[in-house]
DNA sequence: ACCTGAACACCGTTCAAGT
DNA sequence: ACCTGAACACCGTTCAAGT
């Protein structure tokens, strides 16, 4: 914290003015990612990101205009990261764990990166660039289901449901630590009347209520690659 | 627009004195859908709200003490709408076309009630009644799976899977639509270079990029389902 | 018990002005 | 070309005061 001095009284910091070149655009996205990790990417906001970064507010608006082009240049660097982050396929390998590797390691990467999450989830891709990433690594997946038999159509929409459900995993998931830091562990097991409830009641017990384990998330992968399967055999 | 006078001018509504119990918790939160519907939930302010119900901004706060206390109750009047539209299982039906439709029903409502998805996406359920009603439901629903031979644990984790997946595709389908309204339409197109990508040049053609439709949903659906039956013949 | 205006801290953004 | 402070409209919230 560079300027924590004085928030009440009616001294400003008077600043010193900085150097032509002594922020830039990279600067400014680095520590925009520094403040919404030591907070949230909500808590997020110019004032304290020029704070942080020991500058005058406006001086940021040169660099950015809006606070959404910001976001958008965050959103780039984080969709960056993913893109690495995601293992490539390999020729040892089949589809089955090709997508099963894919998927954990998106998951993964959302766990640990909770500001990375909210950005690419808040939005589609924004840059041409990343755009065409993307496509050239579906294309890629897509190539490999094409190569075990699926038609190309079905191994897009194959690619592309596994991928959803992931998708609802990661939200669902990002939904429950947010809150959790309000509602406070699973104590709401006590709240529910369960004389109704025969078979939740055997099944949900010291676990936190609805939270999901990496079995869980296991468990529907399987049942979609199954699915899958079941249509190569039908062709 | 109940008060849209001066906005510059210094003169103020200088609004008259309103009866004691002229406005509800009701009303507000009733008022509040309002807002919402017309503009979106981020635009939803205490201000704004005051002005549609006329009333002051800090009359709102008698009976919402804070923001997140007015949203809280929202929600709940959400979850209850969404588990009102989600159709109860039928005798003369199997658990396959149970969960389709239960689905289905759940995606078509956040599809045309963006206000209720936005608010329960966001968060967990809150109070007692609410969750109480979900583990009803989810009771049910099990039992339904349990009935046609699923051991418990599998059936809660099979409907658990199939409610992420069709999670995901809510969520995904309503950044779509958030960035649309930016983006408009599909000429994201011709951005791409589609030398290196035989297959999915072959595959996206006129329609939106990575949209998604009712036929794609409806697969992911299938294959979930079809993994499930290949669970269960395999005992 | 319920409604109200004044007031405060904060936030995104514009603009005219410095160097 | 780049950095800055003053200023504005808006937002959530508190508080003391009305009826």
């Amino acid at each position: 914290m560079p300027n924590a001095v004085s928030r009440s009284a009616a001294t400003k910091p008077a600043r010193k003015r900085r150097e032509r070149g002594s922020i830039s655009t990279d600067l400014i996205i680095a520590g925009a990612f520094e403040v919404a990790r030591a907070s949230s990417l909500d808590e997020l906001s110019m004032t304290v990101l020029a704070d942080h970064l020991d500058v005058a507010v406006t001086s940021i608006y040169w660099h950015f205009r809006k606070k959404d082009e910001l976001l958008r240049a965050m959103t780039e660097v984080a969709i960056r990261k993913q893109h690495d982050s995601i293992p490539p396929p390999r020729d040892d390998e089949g589809w089955q764990d090709m997508l099963r590797r894919q998927m954990t390691a998106i998951r993964a990467l959302h766990r640990e990166d909770e500001v990375l999450s909210d950005l690419v989830l808040r939005t589609p891709a924004y840059s041409r660039e990343a755009t065409q990433r993307a496509m050239e690594d579906l294309e890629v997946t897509v190539a490999k289901l094409a190569g075990a038999g699926f038609p190309a159509r079905t191994a897009l929409v194959a690619v592309n449901a596994i991928m959803m459900y992931t998708r609802g995993i990661i939200t669902y998931e990002r939904t429950l630590r947010r809150s959790d830091a309000v509602i406070l562990g699973g104590r709401q097991r006590q709240m529910i009347d369960w004389s109704g409830l025969p078979l939740l009641d055997s099944l949900i017990d010291r676990q936190p209520l609805a939270g999901t384990s990496d079995q869980d998330f296991e468990f529907g992968i399987s049942r979609l690659i199954a699915g899958f399967e079941a249509l190569l055999r039908e062709a």
